[in-house]
DNA sequence: GGTGCTATGACACCGGTTACCATAAGGGTT
DNA sequence: AACCCTTATGGTAACCGGTGTCATAGCACC
């Protein structure tokens, strides 16, 4: 006769397969108790509104009752959605990438989507390639990008060839606006300069990230702005390419401190080279501010740690995490704002600056 | 025609639907053109040897020829198996974070499995119910729990009653040697002991965590050992309470050298807070390492930009987090190395230490 | 010719979804 | 009042892309 059905459950001849069963509530469970069907269930898990108000009451209880969470992995199939959003990387900063890795998650818990990590190497050969595999693998809905692989032009222009969402942290608009998040560096940049300028230096020097680095030039061109604004420059000699490290850092500021007229005061593309400098100071026996004033660039834990406290320039990093996710859903679901949000650096001012020859 | 349904996408009456079908591959699509079913792609893909060497081959190079990838959500659900692994920690560290993310990640990427963070604050009421809910979201097929999070024996019995297998790593056996990673912190602490005492310091002081945590026992413990092997002792008041943070450390500091007879040596019990201490010395005008030596514990990036460069006590943190992983997908296949792995930390002395009275 | 092993395929199933259909209730028309 | 057409609601089957179980065909071995 093959009655067709639901040979659903065999009802344990012999076995006691509900045991096995474990504790996992499925929506068919659910669908047996409130005595409706899967697609009803299916129904109000997503909200559907062609359900009456008394039937949904009731599955509902239901749902609470046996605490039922519909596996995502379930839906991910069906929906023929990932719900995953990958978060690329290559910062050095630890600081940088735990805040941005909150303020992603930040947003993403109160939805269905997933965050993961793609950890990259800028400075490999192929380091493109693993990105595109990473996204051929998991392919996420989405990825973003900080800096400095958000300024990767070519490694954006493949994402898109492979249909790949994705949203840009940058202090550029590199991009089209609806995939930007922006930070204005150069401001920030220029609010240290104008800073520095009040305070009466006249001899300032600037130690920038490498040329490869966008936010590098964003800086130093932010930086010339603002001490233009007071009728003051750059000097021969006066800029320094690092790497945003702390050890190239320290060299940069070895290099324009042993000049015959040494600068009164240095900013420095970002807290590590800022903290390096301060080791070349102590070396050369400066006393910081008094002898030398500094200001950094990111104001990472360490700014406010370390003796005397740093000046820096500060970006929200966590409301960057929050707002590049936000967009990218929003993108994801095709209400793309078409502005592209833009963050602006704000100046905290401590103790490592003051007037120059203390 | 009264589309019932959500209205979800017009799905654009003339587009031919099969172009719709992005380029992703299938096994169904493998199947056919290898002329095999399905079920033989299945064992090729999981290597299983009941397949014959011919047909193999065969399949293997449509498989390459067309970048099939299976669907790592499809498997999940098919394997009744999430191949994700949770990592929740509250660790006030980016640094050790990101370290530990990295060392699990190196392990992952090999592998099927894929991470899912869960940080948590464990000073909110509720926390562990947050993990839980975790749990019960994305079935993680097990969760990696550094410091300090894997201190709470109520949380593991919790996630024990739900069937979740874990790997805490920590400073004392705390549960079954297969659910272990163990660090000595005993034996580092006793490192930094003897290190101090071997430079002729008497009065050497001790600023610990909070007593909550248990590594702070651990570290008060193999100190106080430390010294007692030169016959010294902390004597009383050198030993501080605080809460593993820069502030803390600050204030404990403070205390310390405000003493009539203050120490000449300070041992605190993470880097965090021996930073505090630099800075509690430059307040107080004395001079790291000549008039008091300074040696933390964690060997953050801080310990070597800070000016003098800091003796601290270090742990191989990115091997742990490879550790913990390599154990938790050991647990989960069943062969459980009966033994955890030990970690040493060891000592890494820098500036800021020298004999006492210099 | 029975036995045991290998290689392969058919088919149901994992836990959700959509497409499509069935039925009941309501409203206007004649 | 009978009829038809909507609209609201819920059921069924097929599917997403893989897996497990079991049956079966082919072959070597005694």
């Amino acid at each position: 006769m093959a009655k067709n059905d639901k040979i659903t459950e065999p009802t344990a001849t012999d076995a006691p397969v509900p045991a096995e069963i474990e504790g996992r509530v499925t929506i068919n469970d659910i669908a047996r108790i409130a005595n409706v069907s899967k697609k009803t269930v299916s129904r109000i898990i997503n909200k559907s509104p062609m359900v009456s108000e008394e039937t949904r009451k009731r599955v509902e209880a239901v749902i609470e009752q046996y605490g039922f969470q519909p596996d995502p992995r379930a839906r991910a199939l069906a929906f023929r959605k990932s719900f995953l959003i990958g978060l690329a990387y290559d910062n050095p900063s630890p600081q940088y990438v735990v805040n941005m890795q909150r303020g992603v998650l930040d947003v993403l818990m109160t939805t269905d989507y997933q965050l993961v990590l793609q950890p990259v190497d800028r400075t490999q050969p192929g380091y493109r390639e693993d990105i595109c595999a990473f996204f051929e693998r998991h392919r996420p809905s989405g990825i973003i990008m900080p800096p400095s692989v958000s300024e990767d032009d070519k490694l954006c222009e493949m994402l898109r060839d492979l249909g790949c969402d994705y949203v840009r942290i940058a202090s550029m608009e590199l991009d089209e606006p609806f995939r930007m998040i922006r930070t204005q560096d150069a401001e920030g940049a220029a609010q240290a300069a104008r800073h520095l300028a009040t305070l009466g230096h006249k001899r300032i020097a600037h130690i920038h990230g490498p040329k490869t680095f966008r936010s590098a030039h964003e800086r130093l061109y932010g930086f010339r702005n603002g001490l233009a604004e007071f009728g003051l420059e750059l000097e021969e000699g006066m800029t320094q390419e690092a790497g945003y490290t702390f050890e190239t850092g320290v060299q940069a500021a070895d290099n324009l401190l042993s000049m015959s007229k040494r600068p009164t005061a240095i900013f420095a593309g970002n807290d590590e080279m800022a903290i390096g400098i301060y080791t070349s100071a102590r070396k050369a026996n400066l006393r910081i501010p008094e002898d030398l004033s500094i200001v950094g660039f990111d104001d990472t834990p360490m700014a406010s740690r370390i003796w005397p406290l740093m000046t820096t320039v500060r970006l929200p990093i966590r409301e960057m995490g929050r707002e590049a996710a936000r967009s990218l859903l929003d993108q994801l679901e095709g209400h793309s704002t078409k502005l592209s949000k833009r963050f602006m650096p704000e100046i905290v001012v401590r103790q490592s600056t003051a007037p120059p020859g203390g």
